[in-house]
DNA sequence: GTCGTTGTGACTAACGTACGTCAAAAAAAA
DNA sequence: TTTTTTTTGACGTACGTTAGTCACAACGAC
């Protein structure tokens, strides 16, 4: 039988109003007595029930998630899931709010955040894109006692809590290594693709493609970066462009969205032998492509476990209890068109 | 606000009485009754309270996780993972009992299950080993409403709840995806090692793996599976003896554990040039041999999430709760030395 | 000494459900 | 009809915690 307060209050010689003030911080206890009952707490090991907590305080967990817009398909697929999420998480009281944010747009991005009124909402999580404004209204959020992650994307050196998505640069080392292996052994020239280099995965994702490409294949010769806006249309012309100018392109690495352009613009250029390629994110068309052997292979990250896990470490913050690593931890798949589920 | 059994009461215009008999299947209660109340339920979208009703009833949560023995590194990280999720499931009112059982030993096994007293445990996970006799304790143990899933491997056509693990088949068609671009275009051999035939997740990658090459790599001869036992002594042994018979193998599976010994027969061997080496499972061992450059990838599934979608599992069953299909979906993950963790 | 302040205890009503008892009502059988 | 059986209602207690009120000390300041 687990302790309850109780036997705290038992053990500590004090009543239990004593305890519920020591427990739940409030004033009018003096110093000694809140050591005596930590002590006891401490020797009896025991523990907050949290569902009889919650259940007296009718604790409700409203939290907002910020997604950005447009025709990216990820995106997308994490608005649906974090719709599909809703009803799931009705009986634990967990109220998602899904916000819709212009795709990188700092300033936009700041505004919302500093339109959420302190009262009203939990907790926060947001695809980040990078800037001082978005960096300062984190900061305003956490002074407010309201808990913000990043999702997908993370915004480093801001006051953030969390960071709920895949190692980046790790994606970016696996994606070099795969290419690497995967192009003649002959010299030859590699087109990276990004949507912009003001979201962090992106450039994460490309700092450690270059380093894997660098030091252990440096017969490959890495191109400056497309930036894309991860918008079909314009991958599609700058790539349209870029396989003109280098006839010698061995292998492309898409990091961000807009891989419909970039199928199009492969099925125009008639290029042989067809580059290697590696993309991220499965999607309808890239599985398409995968498939028909246009793409080599495809990195992916499972949204629906991304919003999990912001759901999970937020309910953790708010209520101060330890995180689970592994709950945390979002794994890097790979997917080939051998093993498309 | 959600509704409560006060509400169902009311809108089916009988007591709390009746829709608590209804709730939980106790008897006295007209057919008719029961319609009404579940038409209520049903019209206010009624949902248990689990919290609440967990700390009425004291409800506590037993499971049993049966693990194999033995020097295999993977279980060895399942069993430490076990201990650890102990005490973090504790606020919870879960309980975890772990029971060691030999490798490969369907007969052992089998007593096992059955010496689980019916009473006294709520929910059991096993690794699994193929035979009659442990379908038959499982199909027994499900009929006294104790819900049993597999972990790791599976024993289809049995009765047990559900599987949790990777999807083996996929597994394997991805070593074979990578295996076959990793090696050389002209005719080659290729060495397959396994654990056992008992086990069903050796058996379904070698079935991906062989799909695959046959009708993608037919350039690649795929020899006899070497059954290794999961023993890096019968391994080692056995590879050396391959390889000397061999000397024209490109690449070699190892899709059990044991890859010690894989690892000593290669030092031995002077295998000019080396073969392209998949392999499961990060361990110590095999991400050395990933940074040294001797294997080329490692496909692994996180034992700790494994553990993790266990025990949220057997406590949806127990609860006769839905499954949360993302909760349950374990990913294969896909390691080369670039992006070790 | 009286005053206000601070610390503490005792008590109570919730939260939503489970589960027991007992009596009353309704339905079925005699 | 009466008797028996089945069905239903009313009520209480419990689970562990929150959060409030009220009373009464002990303490120092004046």
């Amino acid at each position: 039988m687990r302790a309850t307060i109780h036997d705290v209050a038992r053990e500590a010689d004090v009543s239990l109003s004593t305890v519920d003030r020591v427990l739940n911080g409030r004033a009018g206890v003096r110093k000694a007595t809140v050591t005596r009952v930590n002590d006891a707490i401490a020797r009896l090991g025991y523990q907050r029930n949290v569902e009889a907590a919650n259940l007296a305080k009718k604790r409700l967990y409203r939290f907002v998630v910020l997604i950005p817009d447009g025709p990216n398909a990820f995106m997308q697929s994490l608005r649906d899931g974090l719709a599909a999420l809703g009803p799931l998480l009705a009986p634990d009281r967990i109220e998602l709010q899904a916000l819709a944010i212009p795709a990188f747009d700092a300033a936009a991005l700041a505004t919302r955040l500093d339109g959420i009124a302190p009262g009203t909402v939990d907790g926060v999580a947001m695809v980040a894109t990078e800037g001082r404004a978005v960096s300062e209204a984190v900061a305003r959020l956490q002074a407010q006692n309201v808990p913000v992650v990043t999702l997908v994307s993370d915004l480093p050196g801001s006051a953030r809590a969390r960071f709920i998505g895949i190692d980046n640069v790790a994606a970016g080392r696996t994606a070099a290594g795969l290419l690497g292996r995967f192009c003649e052994k002959t010299p030859q020239k590699l087109a990276v693709i990004a949507g912009s280099m003001l979201v962090r995965d992106h450039v994460e994702r490309r700092l450690g493609f270059e380093q894997v490409i660098r030091t252990e294949y440096p017969h490959l010769e890495i191109l400056p970066t497309l930036e894309g806006r991860d918008d079909a249309a314009v991958v599609h012309q700058g790539l349209q462009a870029l396989l003109a100018a280098h006839p010698d392109i061995g292998g492309i690495y898409s990091l961000g969205a807009g891989n419909r352009g970039l199928i199009r613009a492969l099925d125009g250029a008639r290029h042989t032998p067809r580059p290697a390629i590696v993309v991220h994110e499965l999607t309808p068309h890239t599985r398409e492509a995968l498939i028909s052997g246009l793409f080599d292979a495809a990195i992916n990250q499972d949204p629906a476990r991304e919003l999990r896990a912001v759901v999970a470490v937020l309910r953790a913050l708010v209520d101060r209890a330890p995180i689970d690593p592994i709950i945390e931890r979002i794994g890097v798949e790979v997917f080939l068109r051998d093993n498309l589920a």
